[in-house]
DNA sequence: GGCGTCGGTGACAATAACGCACCGCTGATG
DNA sequence: CATCAGCGGTGCGTTATTGTCACCGACGCC
C-alpha cells in the first residue's frame, strides 16, 4: 500500500451520512496517526478534493470533484450514453431502473429512472449497492474474474439486511454461478424485504464488468413470468449498452442472451 | 510536496484538449520519472480516479469522480445553490452570464447561463478563465490576498491572447486594486476580442473568495452605462449569493455595493 | 481546578519513494 | 526485412519521505 494510496483511502470515509469529518476522527477511522492523516488531508487540500469548514474545522468533500466530473464525462459521456437504455427499460417494463456503477471497491446506483407507477420501488441516486444482497452486486459477482469476487465478498459473515439475506460468502459464490449460466441474477427480498430485482450486466472495453443493469419490481407485481420476461429484457438491453459504449461483449455471453431471446 | 501532492498533480493534465495520457507522456509533462510516473498511476487506478484503456493503454479520468461529484454535491449543493442567480442575471440583462469556480490553482466556469439573445457570448461549461485575462480572473486576484494574487500570476510575461491582453504581473495587480475599491472588475478585449466583461467575487465562510459571477458582453452593446450598471447588477447578485450559500460577505464589500446602488 | 478531547506541531527512526538501467513489444522507416 | 525509436512496464540500491510518539494551547464539562 503505497501513501497515495492511503491518502486516497480517505475520501473513502465521507458518505451521504457521514458528510463531514475531523482529523482525531479520520484517525480513528482509518487507523492512521493524527500527524499522518494532517499530512495526508494538507495534500488532498491542495489538490481541492477536500476543503475544510472555516468554523468547525470539519473537512468536507472539495470542489475539484465537480471540475473532474465534468472533463471525464465531457470526454468519456458515461452517464449520457448509459441513461437512455435505463429510461427505455423503466417505460417499457414500468418498473424503477438504475444502473450500478463500479468504482474502487464498490458498488452504486450511478443512474436511477423511477418508475411511473404510484406502487414503485425508489432508489436513491448513489446508494451503495452491497454485492452480497442486491441483485446488482451478485451480478457484478457472477460476471467478474472468481478470485475478484472472492475478494469483494471479503471473510464473511456478511451484513444482514433482513431474513433471506445470504450471510455466507461461498453461499453467495454458488448462486453467481448460476447467475453466470442464466445470464442474469436474481434478488427477492435480499435487500429489501418487499423487493425482487433482476440485473444483468455491462461489460467495458477489456470484457470485463464494470455496470449493471436492473430492474427492481414491488414483490407484488414480481410473478415468475414477469421475473423471466425482466431477466431477459435486461440482458438485452445490457448487451445493447455495452455495444453503445464501445464495450466488448464476450461470445458466450451473446450466446446466452440470444437463446433466452429465441426461447421467449 | 509530499508524494501525495505529486501524485494528484498528475490528475491536472488532464484537459478537455487532452483527454488520455500514456505513461511516458505523462512523465515528460511531470517531469518525474517513468517508474515514479508508474507507481502514482497505480495508486490513481486502484482508487478509480484514472482508468486505463484496454487498447491504446493511455488513461483517462476514472469514474470515481462521479461518485464523489454527487456525494459533495449532495451534501454541499453548491451548483445548485448558485445556478439560480446566473439564471435571473441572464435574463434580467439578457447577456450571457457564468460563475467562475476556483479549485486546485484554476478558475473554471463551473455554471453557465447563455443570453438568450441570438448575437451572444458563448462560454463553454468548464472553460479555464486565465487570472490575467478575464473579468472572472480579475476579479478572483482582486479580492484574494495580494500574496496568493501574485503567487496565482507568477513571474510573468503572461500568456498574450490578443492586442489588448496585459502580460505584466505588476500592471495586472495595480488595476486589481483599482477593481477591488470598485466592487467589480472589467475586461474589455483581454481574452476575447469582441466580448466585454464585469465580474463580482462570492465569498465563502471565511469570508475569502472561491468564485466569481460574471456578465460577459459582445461589445457592440457593451456601452459605457450598461457596462456599469451591469456591475451593479453582478455585485448585487454575488452579494445575494453569498448569503445564500452561508458565506460572509465582508463589511467593507458589502459597503461598496450599498454605495453602488445609492448611486443608482 | 482538573479532566478529556479537539486540531495541530516537531523530530527521530523506519520505510517507501526516486531514478537508473533494462526488458519485450510495436509501428514507422529505409 | 532489418533497424530503430518509442512505447508500457520491471527490479533494485540509494535516499528522501513517512510513521510514530510526545507534546502544545484551546475548548467544553464536571
Amino acid at each position: 500500500m503505497t501513501t497515495v494510496d492511503k491518502a486516497l483511502s480517505l475520501l473513502e470515509y465521507f458518505s451521504d451520512l457521514r458528510p463531514e469529518i475531523g482529523l482525531s476522527e479520520f484517525a480513528r477511522l482509518s487507523g492512521f496517526d493524527k500527524s499522518a492523516a494532517l499530512r495526508m488531508l494538507g495534500a488532498l487540500v491542495r489538490a481541492g478534493f477536500v476543503e475544510q469548514d472555516a468554523q468547525s474545522r470539519k473537512y468536507r468533500l472539495g470542489r475539484s470533484f465537480l471540475r473532474f466530473a465534468r472533463m471525464r464525462e465531457e470526454a468519456f459521456p458515461m452517464t449520457q450514453v448509459l441513461h437512455p437504455f435505463a429510461e427505455r427499460i423503466a417505460v417499457q417494463t414500468g418498473e424503477t431502473c438504475h444502473i450500478g456503477v463500479f468504482s474502487a471497491g464498490t458498488l452504486a446506483a450511478g443512474i436511477v429512472v423511477l418508475s411511473p407507477q404510484s406502487n414503485r420501488v425508489h432508489v436513491a441516486q448513489g446508494l451503495n449497492l452491497p454485492f452480497h444482497a442486491t441483485a446488482s452486486g451478485l451480478c457484478f459477482l457472477a460476471f467478474s474474474e472468481p478470485e475478484e469476487a472472492r475478494r469483494l465478498l471479503g471473510e464473511g459473515p456478511l451484513e444482514k439486511y433482513n431474513a433471506a439475506t445470504m450471510t455466507d460468502p461461498k453461499q453467495v459464490l454458488s448462486e453467481c454461478q448460476r447467475f453466470r449460466a442464466q445470464g442474469f441474477s436474481l434478488s427477492a427480498a435480499n435487500f429489501d424485504p418487499d423487493v425482487k430485482s433482476v440485473a444483468a450486466p455491462i461489460f467495458d472495453a477489456d470484457g470485463r464488468v464494470f455496470a449493471t443493469l436492473a430492474l427492481a419490481a414491488p414483490m407484488i407485481r414480481a410473478h415468475d413470468s414477469a421475473t423471466i420476461e425482466n431477466g431477459r429484457l435486461v440482458c438485452a438491453a445490457a448487451m445493447e449498452a455495452t455495444k453503445a459504449f464501445a464495450g466488448d461483449v464476450p461470445g458466450w455471453y451473446a450466446q446466452i442472451v440470444t437463446s433466452l431471446d429465441k426461447a421467449a
